[in-house]
DNA sequence: AGCACGCCGACT
DNA sequence: GTCGGCGTGCTC
């Protein structure tokens, strides 16, 4: 018998995928992780793609792999064939997309003993409101296709997608249901468990390597049919999947901030309509992209309407905060004594970790800003340090400007840390909490400040991004939301999108149980149509105003984007590379085929400088996707990098920085 | 990516 | 005179 050889994909960025000879000390099979030696590497991990008994390549060249590592595969052909799909949509090599899909693990866990904590399998389906019941009926009737739950906060979309889920367990197909954050996995999963039992699993990038193993094995072999997970999730190899869920489809954790820079959502799609399954999505604030697919007839879409648990929706001011002192007005501060009067909670939402975002001299104007990243630092008077929140650099707080001497500094602008100080001072006989990822530090931790919150021990509680997202407290009568126009001004075509869909959000915490919720949306922009759409809660003005100006401009979704990041730590090297490539780019844009093609820039990145690395974009648009595609992958190997550049590729970016 | 080779500055 | 900085080139 002849030895037999192997191909191996590496997590390298490098197309080829390199053959080796077998020894056969262990059994191997296609979708199994091999160690062998690559270049000057005494070993690399990389995954078994191809199994042959002869190559035609020069057996001298040929090295042998030094270790089996996995005793089962972890893909099989038709997961391979997913990585393949995601490796040509983003624009990376296979053994980079694998590795993004696949649980790292060195060694199979061996004790699986506190899997399951008791659960009673008390809950069962809740009666539907009629919106509820038409969208499920509706769904239903459907053996596949893509479909929509929109509906402002609490009027229901779990319990349409759990009622789903239960619809297709019962034909004994898989469910997939993604949430946006791994802090909302929670919640779902206490649901789903109480409802589904053991048959859950639970995926997300923060569980150790080997419990995520585990659970891959678990779902793997139909120990468990439903899974539960943020973005990584989608790649469960889930075997008769017939429904993925996704849940606050809107956000942006969906989409991958490294490579492959995947947006779960997309893959959703490509799965969904491979396994013939069903796609539901759902948010209060549809992005842009999902509406217009709906628009188009792409996505079947349900309105709900009504919150069944009894809560209606909030009566929402807007406060102007032009020429006024302090963060919290006459009327927030009033209304937060009355909560407090009436037994009721509050919540005040502020999208900026810290004490205050830098100091300015007052003298001579000078920002301080991270030495590494062009940014401007946080203080964060817990340490007493100024950090960075891009890089982590931190250094203490200085007493004087770097620039001109002056001892004048002043804070700009404020974070929770401070609106924390604030509020402790102003109000002392309210207790208070905060809950941001500084704050949150250990697990046990978060948790505590939400179970204290929902029991109704603290009276205030402060946030960021945090508070807004999905938690549920049924005390919540009164809802702050301070520089509501925050991040209006970024240099990102998406800001509008991010604040409004961040201010809906938020305002949904009030009063979902009884009607009588306050919102206070404070700005010195009242007047932004943004602010003003928020505020009254029109979703479809906004959704319809957005999508005028992204067709106008020709932004998604009315045309893609792929933007290209060169970084290097040398500017001029970064800079050369990208105009190179630009030129390149025109030169191939001149071809007929690419007509549709529009290159834009080079420019230098909004955030110029990142860890030391700088960067210059390079943004590429057209009108068909496929176009836009086929451009890229003709164009890849025509740039010319030198060893000092990395190149990132984005497709459908999100993050526009 | 990661690892060694290779060619120019400050040290026992 | 070397130690070591990180630019460069390659990976079955």
């Amino acid at each position: 018998m002849s030895a037999s050889f192997v191909r191996v994909a590496f997590p390298i960025p490098v197309e080829e995928t390199f053959w080796y000879r077998n020894p056969g000390f262990a059994p191997l099979e296609i979708g199994m992780r091999v160690e062998a030696p690559l270049g000057k590497r005494a070993k690399a991990t990389g995954y078994a793609i191809e199994i042959a008994d002869s190559v035609v390549l020069d057996p001298a060249r040929i090295r042998e792999i030094l270790r089996v590592v996995d005793a089962e595969p972890l893909f099989d052909l038709e997961m391979l064939g997913l990585g393949k799909w995601l490796a040509a949509m983003y624009h990376c090599s296979l053994g980079e997309a694998l590795s993004a899909m696949l649980p790292s693990a060195r060694r199979e866990r061996q004790d699986l003993s506190e899997e399951f904590d008791e659960v009673e399998l008390s809950s069962s389906p809740l009666e539907l409101t009629p919106g509820q019941r038409a969208a499920l009926q509706g769904i239903l009737a459907e053996p596949e296709g893509m479909f929509y739950l929109y509906g402002p906060t609490g009027t229901g979309k779990t319990e349409v997608f759990l009622q789903l889920a239960e619809a297709a367990l019962a034909k004994g197909q898989g469910v997939l249901y993604l949430v946006p954050e791994i802090a909302l996995t929670r919640q779902v999963e206490q649901d789903a468990r109480r409802r589904f039992g053991g048959s859950c699993a639970i995926i997300h990038s923060r569980l150790t390597p080997s419990r995520k193993l585990a659970e891959w094995r678990r779902i793997a072999k139909k120990e468990a049919r439903i899974v539960i997970g943020a973005r990584s999730a989608v790649f469960a190899p889930i075997p008769d999947l017939g429904l993925i869920i996704i849940d606050e489809e809107h956000d942006t954790g969906y989409k991958s901030g490294t490579t492959p820079r995947y947006h779960a959502r997309q893959v959703a799609m490509h799965r969904a309509s491979l396994a013939k399954a069903r796609l539901v999505m759902g948010s209060a604030t549809p992005s842009p992209e999902a509406w217009h697919a709906c628009l188009q007839g792409q996505i079947h879409r349900f309105d709900l309407a009504t919150r069944p648990a009894g809560g209606s929706f909030p009566l929402i001011h807007i406060v102007d905060m032009r020429g006024r002192e302090g963060l919290i007005s006459d009327e927030l501060a009033e209304a937060l004594r009355e909560a407090k009067t009436a037994g009721r909670q509050a919540i005040l939402f502020l999208n900026r970790r810290g004490f205050a975002r830098t100091l300015i001299c007052q003298t001579c104007g000078t920002e301080i800003t991270c030495k590494h990243c062009s940014v401007p630092l946080t203080y964060h008077k817990s340490s007493g340090r100024l950090t960075c929140h891009y890089c982590g650099y931190s250094e203490p707080k200085l007493l004087a400007c770097p620039t001109c001497g002056s001892l004048d500094l002043a804070w700009a602008s404020y974070g929770t840390e401070r609106i924390e100080e604030e509020l402790r001072e102003r109000f002392p006989d309210m207790s208070l909490a905060r809950l941001d990822t500084d704050s949150a530090g250990t697990k046990g931790k978060l948790e505590e400040t939400l179970r204290a919150f929902r029991n109704g021990q603290i009276d205030m509680l402060v946030g960021t991004q945090m508070v807004a997202k999905g938690l549920n407290f049924p005390g919540v009568r009164v809802v702050g939301i301070l520089m509501a126009d925050q991040g209006l001004a970024m240099p990102d075509f998406r800001a509008a999108e991010r604040v409004f869909s961040l201010i809906v959000q938020v305002a949904g915490r009030a009063g979902r149980h009884r009607p009588d919720g306050l919102v206070f949306v404070q700005t010195r922009k009242p007047d932004s149509p943004i602010i003003r759409l928020a505020a009254a809660g029109d979703v479809l003005g906004f959704l319809e105003r957005e999508l005028e100006m992204r067709r106008h401009l020709e932004f998604p979704p009315a045309g893609r984007l792929c933007r290209l990041v060169f970084r290097s730590r040398l500017a001029h090297d970064a800079r050369n590379a990208a105009e190179s490539a630009a030129k390149a780019a025109r030169h191939l844009a001149e071809e007929p085929q690419f007509a549709d093609i529009e290159v834009l820039g080079p420019s230098e990145c909004p955030l110029a400088i990142i860890a030391d690395n700088h960067r210059y974009q390079l943004i590429f648009r057209a009108r068909r996707f496929q176009a836009l595609q086929h451009f890229v992958k003709m164009l890849k190997p025509r740039i010319e990098l030198p060893s000092s550049v990395y190149l990132e590729i984005d497709i459908d970016p999100v993050n526009m920085m």
